[in-house]
DNA sequence: CGGGGAATTGAGGCTTCTCAAGCTTAGTGG
DNA sequence: CCACTAAGCTTGAGAAGCCTCAATTCCCCG
């Protein structure tokens, strides 16, 4: 609740919401003065809960959080990531169907999200909504057709994509403030698992992971041993698109 | 595109929005005649394609579609289902960056949805949309987490309450178009795998089968064999949610 | 009655999981 | 300054679930 050492956490999303719409000085006003009564939430912990919360979008200033489902006997599963830039909807119409708790994956940083949002800020809003359904559509076909090897690697490189709009990558690099087994619980694999393919994919030289900081070694995008897995799939809607009749 | 034997299509559809907000005489009016000059596309048959479709969204007032992502190795997976009364949404913003296609699954009907809504539409409009979000979460722990014989019959289940929104459904049973291999795509198996875990299925009495329709035992909810598949999960946010601080 | 897609069945293999145990590293208190 | 601890990372060996590659059978339809 205390304002900290606060560091310019305002300008990722400044960086972010600007690089998907046109921001005037008045919609980065709006968001650094936001920003400016930052809210601490450290590691572990659950947002939302208790029915708390009020009203309004939150913005994620610093750190990651996740969107995640436990299953009554221990199953845990990432759902979806919320990095720097991005917004926190709120808890929607049909809340009680979802069962989904928002969990700060490492320490994060949030404040509530300018409202009413300025023109420019609405569009960003909007194209970050509808940016966060096609990371959902990924992460669902990351799920259903692709290897270990490969969802380790597509996610890893959604993840720089989308740390680069927010102005926290290099060229080739980002910090990565998940454990192995986090990464698991997202990628619907074990710990154990993850590591024996993150030691793969070192020893082909695909990455760098050492102390919390990954390097994608240029080139590596395609890179995949072996036949990935899953059947050819059916002739239905061959990869040429047919049209509507 | 021609009016063909014109079933009472419209009902499904005021049905479902129906369920999901207060629909006024005007509102079931306005859905009555939209579905007055329906639009066909047979089975396997893509929409969208070619730049076309114009803008709005539409609403499904038969059949089943899918938005589906293709591998350039010929990979298949469906990422999500569209039923009758369900709405399709018009390309987003992000458009060029989402790379999925909706292919009609069986013979499907179609009506532009309209647009402006009423008051009462609009905000079915906005429920149905937050439940399709819904259905995409459901859908990434099913893929993450279950075992096959889980995520059969959790998607069975779903199918079930939502084809019961739009009064599809018995109390336990509802027509099945698909076949197994689009629900291997859909649920990231092989379809031969599919079929041996359906058989294993109707040996344990869960569920029956049989041309076109599935019919879900009583108590079957729960029935899942043996031990299912993953870890137990580190002890981040345990059941009991904690507060933010 | 022939044809063709869909459903089944079989045998074998590979990816990923399970269950442990050992190792590393960073933080803590004496 | 250094045991001591706990979380996270590694490693091993064996088991299981799901896949691959064919065939074969079933069933709807012309």
């Amino acid at each position: 609740m205390l304002t900290r050492t606060l560091p310019a956490t305002h300008t990722s999303v400044s960086r972010r919401l600007g690089s998907l719409a046109q921001l005037a000085d008045q919609d980065r006003n709006l968001l650094r003065t936001a920003a400016e009564a930052p809210q601490t939430i450290s590691a572990m912990r659950d947002l939302v809960v208790e029915g708390q919360r009020i009203g309004g979008q939150f913005l994620v200033l610093d750190g990651w959080l996740g969107r995640t489902r436990l299953f009554s006997d221990g199953r845990r599963q990432v759902l979806s990531f919320l990095l720097p830039g991005d917004l926190i909807p709120e808890p929607a119409h049909a809340e009680p169907i979802a069962a989904t708790t928002i969990t700060a994956l490492s320490e994060t940083l949030l404040c509530p999200a300018p409202a009413p949002p300025s023109a420019g800020l609405k569009e960003a809003y909007a194209i970050s909504a509808a940016l966060s359904e096609t990371y959902l559509l990924r992460q669902i076909a990351r799920l259903g057709r692709m290897s270990a090897y490969e969802r380790i690697l597509d996610w890893l490189y959604e993840m720089h994509e989308r740390l680069s709009l927010a102005g926290l990558a290099g060229p080739d690099s980002f910090a990565m403030p998940l454990t192995q087994e986090t990464l698991a619980d997202a990628l619907g694999l074990t710990s154990v698992h993850v590591n024996r393919t993150l030691q793969a994919m070192r020893r082909d030289g695909v990455l760098e992971w050492r102390g919390g900081a990954v390097r994608l070694m240029r080139g590596s995008r395609e890179a995949v041993p072996s036949r990935s897995r899953a059947p050819a799939a059916g002739r239905l809607g061959s990869a040429l698109s047919l049209a509507a009749r």
